[in-house]
RNA sequence: GGGCCUAUAGCUCAGUUGGUUAGAGCGCACGCCUGAUAAGCGUGAGGGCGGUAGUUCGACUCUACCUAGGCCCA
């Protein structure tokens, strides 16, 4: 008779080989056909309310592994939070306007040789915009990631752009915002403010000069009462900027000297003393240090300026270096971003004689309006020279700033911005207060956005660009007057909800505004501000917008969750509106994700080579692999992505797959009639449903925590340990031989019935596609159409028994000894599989004997041998002992069945069946009925 | 240059208030099985905790500095 067919192997639809690339898109439309997020939503539609807001990536090019990892780790936050009862509607949604966008739309149209024109600009920059959007949400809906993709919000969008002007308009009733000068980078020939990411360094030659400021007040007597002769050093190499010289800045804690030369005397710091002789070329032996004093103490001394006469006083500042000249700054106010902040601080006017074109204006002088700035430059040093306040003209080769557009060399101009003031009403410290009640993951990312908040300047909210809302301020063409209503602003936002934020560009713009007159002349000839709002101001009103407008959502919300620099941008942009247009914090709990980078923990770049793509993992792995990767990984740290890193992930996919699988497979023929209860189920069965609760315990308080990685981890070993190698190597002889409705055999499926259940919901959030495969292959009852729909394990406490565990896990050391010994008997080429062995085992330990003695039936399974032996400890030979156990690999008695390979005495005691064991004989006999 | 953070076996991660020979899983090597089979099981070899100098009877754990890396700012 040919046994074989009388076993009970396993049999699955469920295949070993995933082909997560083929697959994975055929559950996809599972999932969207039979609507399972939202159905998922309305199930819980009365449980408490979570709300994960999400943060909008830019819409510009195909989702970066960074951004897929944060959503990543959103889904499984909703999907477990959805799981265990909560409702949770998910709102993805982009940033649409911006400089990336409008810079591309306008290499196209340079490209093309198209006008440059603001309204075409803008349409194109909506649909490239719009183009990206889609490709970003299939790409993050291939991933699995579930939330309201039919219904996303877009800050491009009618709605969101009226109600960014609301939130603006609140900010201006409130006083927060004003109009201020501000030193930009300019670029003279686009004739436009640049954004510091649309600057490039080169190298350019520029004039190194020296010159001189004569001394003009010196109550203190530092130079010892003769005006005549003393000088202050200065060194630049802008002498365009010298008309636009108010003042010159020391270092309050350098050293300065006053230097005798001749009849002259000058000022110069002694760190830089040597250094700047010998560039002067003076001679060190005919010079005398006449004083030696703080830079503190020369805050009263007044030079005149080198051209005109005019003061130009002494301030202190820290940003003074010992690196160059002669450690006394040139500071114009107009063209430097620490020149313009002392200039404010110490009430100077802010000087900007350079207009758009980078011509002098009037006030620059008569001798200099009209100039551009290499003609002006030429002529600075005519007038210095002319003046003899000239020392020395050379050339430098240094790094610049240029336009990565047109690629000129920029200018730093001071211009009128708008801004919001972060100090308004105690704004900053209410903002710090704030800080303090959320809940910040990992804790140290309170001291980032607490160093974000105090040490953030003004929100300079104007950009001189195309693509974005346009501030919706006026100016009188009569007066000049800036015109900045809070009304004014919601009538604006009614007409953007109307006709979009490009109506604002429209020609006939003032159409809509006929009644408007100048507060200040009663002026009827009025124009639109063309500056437009920061795209930090957009996105920051995101929480506001979305979470008041969308059904079912609630403000405050519960977490943002973004990358490390969300600190300075959109998790600080969205504190600062919020508070400012409605009083408090707009969350709960803020979440830090690190940065995807390489296998060196590098950063990856396109241009590094090290950059991978998530399409890339996606398509040759597959969405459930890049899951894992998030899952297995420290989110919260930099998370490091190679070959080899994604090797292991796809090795710890596989084992959780087989696992799942051979669960599935051994439970073809079950169905609930034969669930043995609980009560009486052997210590075996028992004992690892005891570990089945830990396994829950330890992954719901992973997810918790947002540790996934443990949870993860815990998942994987349960799988290759407690599983694999334990409980489903050890109950393979009982599943495959033992009659098909036995008791002990249904006992055996009752296990795994409850842990394939269990481990299928517990992987959900985590490995969606493949829990939802795995659920839809099972034999066992499904109640619900997706795995989505189940609820979250929660830890059973009648199926713990921590007694019972103390006991195995004696057991199973011992059962790790009995291995050793079956290894060294195989090494030894005296043994091949193990249930070819009898072992004969002794415990020194009367307490383990005790223990070895009540389990004395249930040995042989859980060492996978024959027979099992006990003895006593004297009995045993010397060398079988080690530490307390002694253990003695024998060959069994009687003869091996044909069946189950396991000897028995009772082969051939059956005379219809000669070959096999009782056990077998039985099986058949049962199988038969 | 400043702020915040990271650095434990090839990989991903554990290492409680400083205390005996630093852990896990995977990978790797070797072996077994052929009734989970492009699977399964077993055994074993791998690090002295980025570096240096301190504090201490004793440091992966505390301090300082340095190196490499990350984010932000200058």
């Amino acid at each position: 008779m040919n046994y074989r067919d009388t076993i009970h192997l396993p049999s699955t639809e469920f295949p070993m080989r995933a082909k997560l690339p083929q697959r994975e898109p055929e559950i996809l439309r599972f999932w969207n056909e039979a609507r399972i997020y939202e159905k998922t939503i309305k199930a819980r539609r009365s449980g408490q309310t979570y709300i994960l807001h999400d943060g909008p990536p830019y819409s510009n090019e195909h989702v970066h592994l960074g951004t897929a990892l944060n959503k990543v780790v959103k889904d499984f936050i909703v999907k477990y939070r959805s799981m265990n009862g909560f409702f949770t509607p998910f709102v993805p949604g982009w940033d649409n306007h911006g400089m990336p966008i409008e810079n591309n739309v306008l290499a196209e149209f340079r490209k093309r040789g198209e006008p440059v024109e603001r309204g075409a600009i803008r349409k194109r920059c909506r649909e490239y915009a719009a183009h990206f959007v889609d490709v970003q949400r299939d790409e993050f809906m291939r991933l699995g990631v579930f939330g309201e993709w039919e219904n996303p919000y877009l800050t491009m969008s009618r709605l969101y752009e009226a109600e960014i002007l609301k939130i603006f308009a609140n900010l201006v009733q409130r006083g927060y915002i004003y109009r201020d000068l501000r030193p930009i980078h300019w670029c003279t020939t686009c004739q436009t403010a640049l954004a510091d990411a649309e600057i490039e360094y080169h190298e350019k030659s520029s004039y190194s000069i020296w010159l001189r400021f004569p001394l003009l007040e010196d109550p203190d007597r530092i130079f010892g009462g003769d005006k005549e002769g003393s000088y202050a050093l200065v060194w630049t190499t802008t002498p365009w900027t010298v008309p636009a010289n108010l003042a010159l800045t020391v270092r309050p804690d350098f050293e300065y000297y006053v230097v005798k030369r001749g009849e002259e005397r000058y000022l110069v710091a002694k760190a830089l003393y040597e250094q700047t002789v010998r560039e002067l070329g003076w001679n060190l032996e005919g010079l005398e240090i006449q004083r030696r004093l703080l830079g503190e103490e020369l805050r009263n001394l007044k030079f005149r300026h080198p051209i005109f006469d005019r003061p130009s006083p002494v301030l202190e500042g820290d940003f003074v270096t010992a690196d160059h000249g002669a450690g006394i700054v040139h500071t114009a106010p107009g063209h430097g971003e620490d020149d313009f902040r002392i200039g404010k601080k110490y009430g100077l006017e802010i000087l900007c004689p350079v207009d758009e074109k980078g011509h002098f204006t009037a006030e620059a002088g008569k001798r200099f309006a009209g100039l551009d700035l290499q003609r002006g430059n030429e002529e600075v040093l005519a007038a210095l020279r002319e003046a003899g306040n000239l020392l020395k003209q050379d050339i430098l080769e240094h790094q610049y700033p240029y336009c990565w557009r047109c690629h000129k060399p920029l200018v730093l101009r001071t211009t009128m911005q708008w801004f919001m003031n972060v100090d308004h009403e105690g704004h900053r410290d209410k903002a710090l207060a704030e800080i303090g009640k959320v809940d910040w993951v990992p804790a140290e990312s309170y001291e980032r956005i607490k160093a974000a908040i105090e040490g953030r300047p003004d929100w300079c909210l104007s950009r001189q660009r195309f693509w974005g809302v346009g501030i919706p301020a006026f100016y009188c063409n009569e007066c000049g007057e800036a015109i900045l209503d809070a009304d004014l602003v919601r009538r604006t936002a009614d007409l953007v909800k109307r006709y979009s934020a490009d109506f604002w560009f429209e020609p006939d713009v003032m159409k809509h505004f006929p009644d408007l007159t100048c507060p200040k002349c009663g002026g009827k000839n009025l124009r639109p501000e063309r500056d437009i709002l920061d795209v930090w101001f957009d996105s920051s009103c995101s929480s506001l917008i979305v979470c008041r407008n969308w059904e079912g959502l609630r403000w405050p919300v519960d977490l943002f969750l973004e990358g490390p620099d969300q600190h300075r941008g959109w998790f600080n942009a969205s504190l600062m509106t919020s508070l400012g247009a409605e009083g408090r914090s707009p969350y709960l709990q803020v979440a830090t994700t690190g940065w995807a980078v390489d296998q060196e923990g590098k950063a990856m770049h396109k241009s590094l080579g090290n950059y991978i793509a998530t399409e890339e993992i996606v398509n040759s792995y597959g969405a459930d692999v890049l899951r894992l990767w998030v899952a297995s990984s420290d989110f919260t740290r930099d998370v490091r992505v190679s070959r080899e890193i994604l090797d292991r992930v796809v090795d710890a996919y596989r084992k959780i797959r087989n696992t799942l699988r051979f669960l599935l497979g051994n439970l073809a023929d079950f169905e609930e009639a034969y669930r043995v209860p609980f009560g009486e189920l052997a210590p075996r069965e028992r004992y690892t449903l005891h570990e089945l609760q830990k396994l829950v315990s330890t992954v719901r308080s992973g997810f918790d925590s947002f540790v996934f990685h443990r949870a993860f981890q815990a998942i994987y070993q349960f799988c290759g340990i407690t599983l694999s190698g334990f409980y489903l190597d050890v109950v393979k002889d009982t599943l495959y031989t033992r009659s098909k409705r036995s008791k002990i055999r249904c006992s055996v499926q009752t296990v795994m019935a409850e842990v394939l259940d269990t481990l299928i919901r517990l992987l959900a959030p985590l490995a969606s596609f493949t829990a939802e495969e795995a659920y839809r292959a099972s034999p066992l009852e499904r109640t619900e159409e997706s795995v989505f729909l189940l609820s979250f394990p929660k830890v059973d406490p009648s199926l713990e028994d921590r007694e019972l565990a103390y006991e195995f896990s004696h057991l199973l050391s011992v059962r790790e000894a009995v291995l050793k010994a079956l290894e060294e008997r195989r090494t030894a080429g005296k043994l091949k599989a193990s249930i070819d062995a009898k072992v004969s085992l002794a415990a020194k330990d009367d307490s383990l004997a005790q223990l070895l003695k009540k389990y004395e039936s249930h040995l042989p399974e859980l060492f996978i041998v024959s027979q099992v032996n006990l003895m006593e400890w004297d009995k045993m030979p010397e060398k079988s002992r080690k530490n307390d156990l002694a253990v003695e690999v024998q060959r069994p008695k009687g003869e091996k069945c044909v069946r189950c390979w396991l000897w028995s005495e009772s082969v051939g005691t059956h005379p219809d069946h000669p070959e096999i064991c009782d056990k077998c004989y039985e099986a058949i006999a049962d199988d038969q009925t």
